[in-house]
DNA sequence: CGGCTGACTTACC
DNA sequence: CGGTAAGCCAGCC
């Protein structure tokens, strides 16, 4: 069965795709690149009904100050950890480096973006 | 139609 | 570092 997202959502989803591998991201920075900025947790909206059939690298999105979004220990932080392990992100005390990790995608890279 | 919720954020104390 | 408050808004009841 087909999804029908909305405009918005699928700017995010397009947002979210350009996350490099090793990378990671904020919910309030995909939201800016989305040009929707204020709207993070639309960000979360659109992970959370996702199908996975889309094949979001969600596990690179966390909070602003690099915590993850889920609470540390549960099923989905723990998962999280793992595929992000594989990418080289470490993560400590559930939450990354932004400074190391975080995503600083080049003007080039926006431009880009929005041509397509 | 109104209220509540939440994979959020920033500011302030 | 923890607690409150306010801004944001699609989706569910």
């Amino acid at each position: 069965m087909k999804q029908y997202l909305n405009q918005n959502q699928q700017k995010i989803i397009q947002t979210i795709q350009q996350i490099p591998a090793g990378c990671v991201a904020s919910y309030g920075q995909l939201a800016d690149l989305a040009g929707l900025p204020g709207r993070a947790r639309l960000v979360g909206k659109v992970l959370r009904s996702a199908p996975d059939d889309l094949k979001l690298p969600w596990y690179r999105i966390l909070r602003a100050n690099g915590a993850l979004a889920f609470s540390a220990g549960s099923e989905q932080a723990m998962r999280q950890i793992d595929r992000l392990a594989d990418e080289g992100v470490e993560v400590i005390r559930n939450k990354v480096d932004m400074k190391t990790y975080g995503w600083q995608p080049s003007l080039a890279d926006i431009l880009f973006k929005l041509e397509q």
